[in-house]
Order: C-alpha cells, then structure tokens, then sequence
DNA sequence: AATGAATGAGGGTTCATTCAT
DNA sequence: GATGAATGAACCCTCATTCAT
C-alpha cells in the first residue's frame, strides 16, 4: 500500500515537472497536456488521474512553486543574526530575489500569476504562522491585519520592480539596482511604522 | 481616397475595441479571431488585413491602451495647483487610479502585461518629452536616468499593489488601501531625493 | 494486443484506398484530408495517427501501388516459356501495360509521378534483388550497373509511350499501337546488347 | 489604340513570365493569383482581366513554353549539313534536350504536364506544317500518320528517358547517358524504317 | 491503475473572387 | 482599364477528452 502511493506521489511529481518546464521554456498555451505526460514518461490517460484539466495543474503548480520557494527563503536567511528588523525584513527579500536571479523561469512563471489569495495561502502552507512570526521578529507594534497590509505592500512592490530588472535588465541590471530598492524598502518599512508611532 | 483611408481607420478601431471587449470579458487565449471580427461586424479574412496574428493586435492593444490612459491622467490632473512636488506624484497616480477604479477591465488588461519597454514607449507616443516634465515639476535635482529610475519603480510598485486591492479588494477595499499607499508613495520619494541629498 | 495491431493496419489500408480512389477521381490537390478520412469512415484526426500530412500519404501511396503492380506482372508472367530473351522482356512489359490497361487510374496515378528513386525502390520492395534475375534470365553479359541503365531506359520509355495512349487513345489506340511498341523495344534491347557485342 | 494594344501584350507577357518563375520555384499549388500579379507589378483585379483563372493561364503558359522552345531548336540546328536523316533527328533531339540542361525549371515544368495533344498543338503553333517538313527531309517513305507515330513514339521516348537523368543525374550523368540515348534514338529509327521495308 | 487509439470541435490562416471606386 | 479592400468558404492541423483494453 504504502508503496502504492509512494508510486503515485513519484507520478504526481513526475507531471507537475515536466509542466513546469514546459510552461516555463514555451508557454502554457502552447503546452498540450499530450507534451505533458510525454516528457512525463506518462501516457496521455494518465494525466486524467492526477489533475483535472491543464488549468487545474497550473493552480496547484503556482502555489507548490511559490511555497517551496518561501520555504527556502526562510530556511536561507537566519534572521537572528541581524539587530535591526529592517535588516532581517531585506535578509528575507533577498533571498527570494536571489533565488529568482538564479531561476528565472520560476520568475517569470510565478510572478505575473501571484494573486494576494495564492500567495498568503502559500505562505500559510509553507509555514503556518509565518506571519505571526514576522510580528515578533520585527518589534513593531502592529495588529495582525496591519502587518498583513504591510507585507502585501512591500512584497507585491518588490516583485513588481524587480520583475523587468531581473529578468530584462531594464532599466537598469539587478545589482545596480539593488541598493535603489534597499533604500526603498527600508523607506516603505519606517512609513509603516512611523504612521503607527504617529497615530499613538 | 480620403473616404477609403478613413474607413479603414474606422475598421481598424472597430477591430480593436472588439478585441479589447473580448480580451477582458473571455479572456485572451479563449478569444478566437472569428470571434473578434464577428463582434467587429467583419469577416474573418479581413482581420488579416490589419494584423498579422492576434499576438500583433495584442501587442498594439496595450501600447494604445497604455498611452491613451497615461494621456488622459495628464490631462486630469492640474499640476499647477499643487506646491508640495510629493502631492504632483500622488495626484498623478491618483488619477490613473482612478481610472482603473472605473474601468478594472483597462487594469487587467494592462497591468500584468506592462513591462518597461513597453511603457516606455507608451509614454513617449502619448506625450513626448513627457519624462522632462516630471523633471520640471519636481524640484529635485536628478538626471534624466536617476528620474527613469524613480519613475519606473514608483508606477510599477503602485500598479502592482493597487491590482488586487482594486480587484478583488483583497487585503483590504481600494478606499481604506488609498491612505496607506499615499504614505508609501512619499516615503518612496523621500527615499529618493535623501539618498540624492545625502550623496551630495 | 494482436487485435489492436490488426486493427490499426485495416485502418491503414482504408485510409490508403479512400486516398487512392479520391485522388484518382478528383485529383490530388482538390482532395482533402477531411474526404479521405470521410470516406474511409473515419474522423479526421484518425488520418493524422497514420501520415504526417496529404504529401507523406501520397508518396507512401505510389511506393506501395508501384511495388504491388511489379509484384503482379513478374507473378503472371511465366517467364520459362520463353526461349528468346526479348520475348521475356516484352512479356514482362506487357504484364504491366496490361494492368495499366485495366486500371487506368492507376496508371494516371503512379506514371508522371514515378521517378527512378522510388521505382527502384519499390522494385527493391517488391521483390529484393529482382534485378538481378533479370540479369540471369537475359543471357546478355552486362554489368548490374549497366543492366540498371538498360531497364532504365526501356521502363521510362515505355511508360511515357504508352501514356497518352492507353488514357486518351491519342495518336492511336493501345492494340494498334502494340506492333509498333514491340518493334521498338526489340530494337532498343538489340542496341543495348550490339554495342556490348562491338566494344568487346 | 496600338499603344493600349501594345500595353496590354505587354501587361499579358509580365503575368505570365511571373507566374512561369514562381511556378517552377515555388510550385503551381504554393503559387497563389496574388503572388503572380503582385510579382508582375500589377494589382490582384488586374489577374483577371487576363486570365480565367489559374488554370487557364497554365494551360496557356505550357503551350507557350513549349512551342517557343521547338521553335528554338529549330531554327538552331541546320539540318542542311547532316547528310545522313539519322543525324538530323539526333540534331534536332539534342537541341531541344540541351534546352532543357540549361533551363532545368523548363524541364520540370513542360515534361509531366506535356501531353500529346498539347504537343501536337504547340508544334503546329510553332511552325504550322512541320512535321511535314519533317517527312520532306526524313527521306522515309511513311505516310502522315506512320509519321506522326514515329514522331510521337520518340519525343515521349526520350523526354521520358531524360527526365531523371538531366534533374537528378540519376541513374546516372546526362553527358554520360548521351551515348546510350543517341544509340537507342537510332535504333527506333531503323525499328520504324526496317519494318516499313519488310512491310514492302 | 494505466494506456493510447480515436474522436471531432474548433482554431488559425489562406486565397480565389467580387466590386465599388 | 485598373485597383485593392473585403469577403467567407475551405483548408490544414491541434488537442482536450473519452473509453475499450
């Protein structure tokens, strides 16, 4: 039994595979599900097993692909080696921007296709709680609703100004960029708080 | 002649406000070229009159979407009115905002399909020379690349944080959004200017 | 599994005779893909399980036609009854021209499109090493690549003789004709054979 | 009116050297009526003030070709200089087959599409009364119609014999197939006149 | 559970032909 | 006569989906 479904995880992961890869080297349009479970090493039928149709498999494969990736960010960057919460919060980013220089056909395939829904559930299924976590590392005091303001606002700005950077090098390449964007976070960070500070 | 020039004007617009009504009711991959040209009240064939593929009246689509909304948002907003460089931004962005609050259909279409290039362009073919004035505006001494720079992270950030509250209105409605995001928007200048300031 | 198998070739051969009899009555650029599937009772995309497109299929279809009428002629003639070797090479051609002359389909169909290439093919296919036997039946001392020539020659001919003859009756019958296509190719073998004799 | 006259044979000549050159590049079927006209300079309506439609003006087309290059072979060869009747054949024969050599595109076009009827009818096109001519210097003792036999049983013979050898060099060169051709040539020649001598 | 042959709707594209200018 | 914009039928081909094995 339990190699039976060893089997069919080793399928399931098979398929999501080679979709990722074809999505990613020629588009999802011109992806058939035939290409799918051929570079699978599956039968066509067989893809009816494991997902429902070619949209079905593309949702599961945002937020697989967008939780492994926070995941990985978070077991990259060990927060408490910074003093200042503006440097954990950039440690953080970094490392996703990294791991998107590094993959860019993960960027471009997760980025334009994030929606706020997908990503919090990928940040819950990655680590649930994660966010709360963010509330104690950074020493802010804020509500939970506020704080998720605030990580929507920094996340959804930085994947969006880095997108053509990292990918086109337009403007201007990511390592030029690089200290721009800093100096704007930790600027978007201190209006979170200031406000905050202010409003007491 | 001139009555033959301006019906083919006339076809051409018919052709892509079907297509536009099409790409944001049904979606773009399930909009057929029958289906454009019919809405258009045209035959299939003479869609290839116009448009070499639905990818080239895609492309031409956003470009003129683009410059019209950015021309109409200059056209709104009377800088004149304002003292405070930061309050031109935020009124600038608030008025291309607003348009996308009255016409989301123009916001997905465009925002996720934006990448520099092609905003640059759009710039340029709606008001040339249009980046110089934002250079007038403001008081700040940057050269022409530093104002790209800051212009560019500044829209794509908004764009890409606006989308889903204005969609969706997922973390939180547009209206509540406004007040957070204008406070971010003048960080971000800050952040620019300072750091201009500071390396003086 | 044997069942599947057997299946596929019946549907093969359906496709191919659909194709043939289209071709040979409509002619093959006024056939479409759809019709020969039609005709052969099957969905249009069945065809395309079995040919890459209406070109493949055409010349599958000359190689096999061509082979199968070889293999006819050289299965009726009786070539032992035959002492003179040019009464064996006129019995062979009339094999063919008979064939021809009962099915003339097929000779519109395989005559202008048989090149050397695939004649010697489907001869190959036919029956490997055919050309050969002739050379042992024919007491001529020729080389196999001047046999080659030899048949070369006398095949062509005779097809593009016999052509507008067997189809239109033009300049004259096919059994008026016959005395004199005789006669010719007796002399072509004779000069095959004389100047063989003469340069030794 | 001899101008407009002129102008239109003028306008008839560039459509159908266009469609000559993009038929034997492209292919007939590759060739659309837009291609042809748009290659001659002249508008797609224009086609039609001319031609039929694509049929019609490939039936003209190989008409033409054919009796413009019989024409050409003989007003090349001085059948005056052979004495012996056997030459002037193989004279006339190697004129028109070294058309072909240099004009290979000729060759593709004519030889498959060139029936007899259409030969027949080019021939006289070409210079009525020719193959009378033919009878006055063949000093043979045939009538119009043996002839017309020996005439049709030749040109097919060796149209067809060629056809391989001078495109694809296959079975092999044309320059070294001339012997081999011109004997077999001879030896038709003598097959018609011995039995026409024997018959006697 | 896995296969892959078969389906046929539907898409993109071409192009002969017409006709108002 | 000449034009070329417009048409829409017809074609090739793809592919999601089904289902007998």
């Amino acid at each position: 039994m339990g190699r039976v479904e060893q089997n069919k995880q080793l399928k399931l992961h098979k398929l999501m595979d080679s979709a990722f890869h074809l999505f990613t080297s020629k588009g999802i349009s011109r992806t058939s599900i035939s290409d799918i479970a051929g570079q699978a090493g599956l039968a066509k039928g067989t893809f009816y097993l494991y997902f429902h149709d070619k949209y079905d498999l593309q949702q599961k494969l945002i937020a697989d692909r967008a939780s492994k990736m926070i995941r990985h960010a978070l077991s990259c960057s060990d927060f408490s080696q910074y003093d200042d919460p503006e440097d954990k919060v950039i440690a953080f980013i970094d490392a996703i921007l990294d791991q998107f220089q590094e993959d860019k056909a993960l960027l471009r395939f997760i980025n334009k296709r994030l929606s706020w829904g997908v990503f919090a559930r990928a940040m819950d299924q990655a680590d649930p709680g994660v966010l709360g976590e963010f509330a104690d590392i950074l020493p802010y005091k804020m509500s939970e609703k506020e704080m998720e303001i605030a990580v929507y606002t920094i996340i959804e700005m930085v994947g969006a100004a880095c997108y053509d950077v990292i990918l086109e090098g337009e403007p201007l390449p990511y390592e030029e960029y690089k200290p721009y964007l800093h100096r704007s976070i930790r600027a978007l960070l201190r209006s979170f708080v200031e406000n905050k500070t202010s409003e007491e």
